[in-house]
DNA sequence: TATGATTGGTCAACATAGCTGACATAATTG
DNA sequence: CAATTATGTCAGCTATGTTGACCAATCATA
């Protein structure tokens, strides 16, 4: 792990920018353009890596006690976060095809840890929504979660937590990133 | 996705904020302690699930279209990175088994993208790099991230790509922040 | 009301990418 | 020489994604 792809002396920048050409622009911000060498792109790219994979691994391995996996996970976490959401709601945050949410569903639905409810406007639909077994999971493995993030901003301070919602932010496909804006009104964008 | 769990009037703080006990301290930073509502610690789990699917998205359709995949992927990627590295050094960035990283390095070598040669100190180690059609491979999908880091650094600026790198890091493990801070020398931690 | 669209589900088969366990070979090291 | 290390391989299992083909209940509307 010691020498890097490009000599330390070098620091080529990449082409398109997508704002200005391949010059930095001059205007506000600390030191602007020393952000866009290949380098730090790089970093970037790396850090996006370990990162999510740390940041997963505390719930994966709690998860894998109870025979659950990630995809289990993902499923508790949405339906907790907003209950009597339906099962197109879902497919549409996953963005998994039905066959795959379906044996998960299932499996949460038969370990009690899900129940589902007709919907009342509309019969066909199938309103998702924790049991108490699946509030105490969903509690204990968000809360693993929040704590990593609570010790990162607390450590980083407000500044940072905002520079980092507002990269994140950018990072997201338009599509995506329109929603979440729906989702916190006081969202940076 | 319109109700939120947590009614919008109820800001909850989480308990354990690892530095100071739960009130939130006041000192520098614009607006501290307003950061570790319940809300902006799901806020920051959601952008990351997001972030990380959309950013690896562009590089996996790429992919596909070759028959390779995203584990593919992260091999070409960490030895482009590391040209000469071991089996070892490069089991050890992934975490997998080699049982796991030998399918993925076999066809890799078999499909002429990496290529093995004997470690000259030590004769046990197969030193890896990347052939001239990995090399293209591998610009071309770091070029594909990098553009999406590019612009999200641009739209954002100097001061919120701080703030992300910052964040990531303290999101890491222990272990992975020491190794990254190894690595880029100019590192904030 | 009859028809077509939507919601949700199922069965079957397949691919990728992780895992464990058991071994094997070659080279290094003490 | 013996133990350890670096690498690879065989066999089988699991989780989680994919297609494609259907089906039933319900809703919306011409």
């Amino acid at each position: 792990m010691s020498p890097e792809n490009t000599p330390t002396g070098n620091v080529p920048r990449v082409k398109s920018a997508s704002i200005s050409g391949s010059a930095p622009q001059s205007s506000s911000g600390p030191l602007k353009g020393l952000y866009l060498r290949k380098q730090d792109l790089r970093r970037g790219i790396e850090l996006m890596f370990f990162a999510y994979r740390d940041f997963t691994g505390e719930a994966d391995q709690m998860l894998s006690n109870l025979d659950l996996g990630r995809a289990h996970h993902r499923v508790i976490y949405f339906v907790g976060r907003q209950p009597g959401m339906s099962v197109s709601d879902l497919l549409a945050i996953l963005k998994i095809t039905k066959q795959s949410l379906s044996r998960v569903l299932s499996h949460l639905i038969n370990t009690g840890y899900i129940q589902q409810t007709q919907g009342a406007r509309d019969k066909r639909q199938r309103l998702l929504s924790l049991t108490k077994k699946g509030e105490a999971l969903e509690a204990k493995l968000t809360d693993l979660q929040c704590r990593r993030f609570a010790a990162a901003y607390s450590a980083r301070g407000g500044a940072a937590v905002d520079g980092f919602v507002k990269v994140l932010s950018s990072l997201l496909d338009d599509e995506i990133r329109a929603a979440l804006r729906q989702q916190y009104p006081d969202h940076i964008d």
